[in-house]
DNA sequence: GGCTGGCCCTGTACGC
DNA sequence: TGCGTACAGGGCCAGC
């Protein structure tokens, strides 16, 4: 499933490919998470940043284009992206001013596409909302001190619903959690708990760059390779294996219908 | 305004 | 072998 680090990595490829070009079709599922992707035909790219789980493609016309992969969303180009009457997978797809095509493929069809005018995230909550980026300065200590201290979900719940911080999701909150010391069902944390949680949420995230991503199933860049940090991960996925710190087994619990893994004695209570 | 839980969606795994 | 069911989970939204 796509976090940072999965984003980043697609945006870094998408970039060389989009800026510059202009949108000369287009064609969408009919789905209204998808319908809106051919109305940027005519406009320009000038640039592919991404916020959070976020890929924010500005347009020339005052517009940006907003992606979002879901859990199983991916881009295509080349000769992989085929129309969708060739992949029933395939939820909207451009054709560029050299030539080229781009496709976005999502099987399960949680992703989204949306375009908006620049900087007006205001029908996409998640966005409208979303806490700083982790490598920012204001993603500090207090910052998420403070954010866990005045709200009563429990801190994974808060890292995962991207108020608190953005682009973290259920692998790299595990990796976190565990690296840290800290319980996910925690309603409250120490001030020294939140910052060590703080500097390893930018580990692992970090390492999610490092490696270009994390394939556990669905995830594939845009030229179609498996992410490396699967190899890496220390307790996301490692239930019942034992904990490389302590011993001790890893355990799965379900904690706010988000299934994750833990280790009961290094994140005891 | 904050929080919880249901829903979307489809491939995969598993039990019968 | 084939069918039915549970599960995976990010974001949205209704309801409390």
């Amino acid at each position: 499933m796509p976090e940072l680090p999965e984003v980043e990595t697609v945006r870094g490829q998408l970039e060389p490919v989009l800026v510059g070009r202009t949108f000369t079709d287009g064609g969408a599922h009919p789905s209204a998470k998808f319908a809106t992707a051919p109305h940027v035909v005519g406009a320009t790219v000038e640039a592919v940043r991404r916020r959070g789980k976020y890929l924010l493609v500005d347009l020339d016309d005052d517009r940006e284009l907003v992606l979002h992969l879901g859990m199983t969303g991916r881009f295509l180009v080349g000769a992989e992206a085929t129309a969708p009457e060739h992949d029933p997978y395939v939820r909207a797809w451009w054709l560029l001013d050299d030539g080229s095509r781009l496709a976005y493929r999502d099987v399960r069809r949680f992703g989204r596409i949306a375009v908006v005018p620049a900087g007006d995230h205001r029908s996409l909550p998640t966005l409208h909302h979303l806490g700083p980026e982790p490598f920012d300065d204001a993603f500090s200590a207090d910052h998420l001190w403070q954010a866990v201290r005045a709200s009563s979900m429990r801190v994974k719940t808060q890292l995962l619903n991207q108020r608190v911080v953005a682009g973290v999701g259920n692998i790299y909150a595990d990796e976190a959690l565990w690296a840290a010391r800290v319980n996910p069902a925690a309603r409250t944390i120490t001030r020294p708990q939140a910052a060590r949680l703080r500097d390893a949420v930018r580990e692992a995230l970090a390492a999610g760059l490092e490696n270009g991503g994390t394939t556990l199933r669905d995830y594939r860049t845009v030229i179609g390779d498996e992410g490396r940090n699967q190899h890496t991960l220390r307790c996301y996925g490692r239930a019942g294996e034992p904990c490389e710190r302590c011993g001790t087994e890893l355990r799965r619990r379900v904690i706010d219908a988000r299934g994750g893994t833990w280790c009961p004695t290094c994140q005891a209570r």
